[in-house]
Formats: structure tokens, C-alpha cells, sequence
DNA sequence: GTCTATAATTTGATAGAC
DNA sequence: GTCTATCAAATTATAGAC
């Protein structure tokens, strides 16, 4: 009924534990676990771990753009809004950190390819809201409300207070 | 000359990698090779790797606290930059991630005792700067600077960009 | 305090049968 | 596509000599 694609569910699987630990917070064994097969089998759709992990980011990245629609769209307020729910599900919804959030804290450590991945997550997400900020310039700018985005799932987190994301964004 | 102890290179060394990859971001033999002694040898000064990442989250947080000093010796403006001089310096002198903005990202697979302790640094950091804040209400939430400052520090890494740094302070 | 030696486990990855 | 079997390397950690 529900047959997703194996990849996606071994994708999801890696993007829960990623979300978590981070890049090596995830190995082929607990993915193959998780999905129910076996480790050789996850190497059968991604060979290589970096490769996996890009394809991870590249999937958070389109998924978010899509959720966020053209920047155009909507009005200043609204594409705002939608970036602060970006980030507000991730901490109420998911209890868990943006996977660009953690692998970019991580970069120094990480395979080429994902690095450049998580660059361009921050970009999109930079590109959006200057698109949205270009006509309101009274919100701060663009870096301030992602790096405060960012920081305040860290925080919040760690204070194990969801009120301090909501504090950081006041 | 310079003999300095033995234990303090091990956590210097814990440090730089920590700062770079994370918990999982160093092992026993990294540093034992950084400091030049064996892994064994490492071990009889940290038994386990948890209580090694949680004296060095320790450290970190009491050097930053002697660096900030007492709240009320010095102005709201003055503990505000001492603040932002403590991530500056992260990010230009040290070219690293906050320690504990990188544990704390990780914080779900992280031993209790060091998640503890990067929690701890948060609470001094907010409190330091409530108490600054007290008297000059017009800079925003101390949550919304700390969240900010570390965000900062990972997306103006991700996109090698200092400049974004200090976009997302403005 | 540092060493050698070693144990037990986990890791990313491959070969080849079905 | 998934499996079994296997590998080489790395990991945290311990025992015991010096």
C-alpha cells in the first residue's frame, strides 16, 4: 500500500539519526536496521557514505524550497513567517536540529561534497529571504534572522526550554 | 622551558579537534599522536573519552567566563562586546565553531555528563548577559544575541564568508 | 607516567551467490 | 535487490612490564 521507494526510507532513516549525531552519528548498519535489510543492501543504493549524506542534504534543501515557494509569492511577513515555521517545526515538530544547522557546525570534518551541499542550503535560504526582506527592510538582515534561526534550535535544545526559541526570535 | 602540563596539551589538542569535527570529531589515538605520548598513555589521564569532553567543555567554559569577568564590573555595551569578542575570535583567530555550539548541536548522542556541561556554558553565557542587559533593555533578548552569535559562527563558515558574521550582528 | 600488547566492537566497503 | 561472508582499518578500553 504504502511502498515508498527504499531509498527515501533508508534517506529518512539517515536523516533522523543525522538530525541527531550528525554525520558520523549514522552508520550503514544502523540505517540497514532501521529500514530492514541489510548493510550490504543500503551499499547497493549509495555505495559511499558521502554520497549519501549529499543526497540527504540535497533532499532537506528541495524539500524546504518547495515548503517555502517562490519568493515572490507571498508578501515580506508571510515568506518570513514561512522560515521561522521552517525551523520552529524542527525543534517542536521533529525535536530535532536542522541537518544544515549540525553538518555545517561539523564542516571542517566533513566529505567535500557535503559541505558544498549545506552551503547551499544557506544560500537558498539567504537568497529567499532578501528576496522577501527587499521590499521591508525593518526585520534585521537576512544572515541576522537565519543565524539567530540556527542558534536558537542549539539553545533551545540544549536548555531543554522551547521557550528560549521563541525568546531568541523576539 | 614551556613545560606546560601534560593533561592541558591533551585537552588543547581535544579542543582544536572537538572545535572541528566534533565528539565523535577525535580519538584517543589523534590526540596521544598531537601531544606525542601513546593512546594508553592518554587514557591514564582521561579514563574514558565522556569524562575527557566534559573536563574540556569545563575548561572551555571557565576561560570564557574569566574572560567575560563579573557582570556588574563593567557596562551593558562593554559586556555586550566582550560577548561578541569571544565568537569573533572563534571565527577570525581560531577559524573553529564554538565548542559547545558544536556539542550542543550533537547534544542527542551526547554523554549526559558532557550535554550537562554544555548546557551549563549556555546558562553562564544568558546569565552574564541578562545581567547586563538589566539596565539597557534596547539590544534584543540575551537569548536572541547568543542564539545569534552562534548561528553566525556556522553559516559565515559554511559560506567562508566573515563578512556574514557580521551581517547577522547588524 | 609511559610503554607494548591485546581485547572486543564497530566501521565503511567488497565479492559473489541467489 | 537482497543476502552471507568477509575484510581491513579504526575505535575505546584494559593488563601488565618498565
Amino acid at each position: 500500500m504504502t511502498e515508498i521507494n527504499i531509498r527515501d526510507r533508508i534517506l529518512d532513516a539517515a536523516e533522523a539519526r543525522a538530525r541527531s549525531g550528525g554525520y558520523g552519528g549514522f552508520s550503514y548498519r544502523d540505517l540497514a536496521k532501521d529500514v530492514g535489510i541489510k548493510g550490504s543492501s543500503v551499499h547497493y543504493h549509495f555505495p559511499v557514505k558521502a554520497e549519501l549524506a549529499e543526497a540527504l542534504t540535497l533532499r532537506y534543501t528541495q524539500r524546504a524550497r518547495e515548503r517555502l515557494g517562490a519568493p515572490g509569492e507571498v508578501s515580506a511577513g508571510e515568506a518570513i513567517e514561512r522560515v521561522i515555521a521552517l525551523f520552529r517545526d524542527a525543534l517542536l515538530k521533529d525535536d530535532r536540529m536542522c541537518l544544515c544547522g549540525l553538518f555545517g557546525a561539523e564542516r571542517d570534518a566533513l566529505p567535500p561534497e557535503v559541505d558544498l551541499a549545506v552551503t547551499a542550503f544557506f544560500q537558498m535560504i539567504l537568497d529567499y529571504l532578501r528576496a522577501a526582506f527587499s521590499g521591508q527592510p525593518d526585520f534585521g538582515t537576512p544572515e541576522s534572522l537565519l543565524a539567530r534561526l540556527e542558534g536558537a534550535l542549539i539553545v533551545a535544545r540544549s536548555l531543554r526550554n522551547p521557550a528560549v526559541f521563541e525568546a531568541a526570535l523576539a
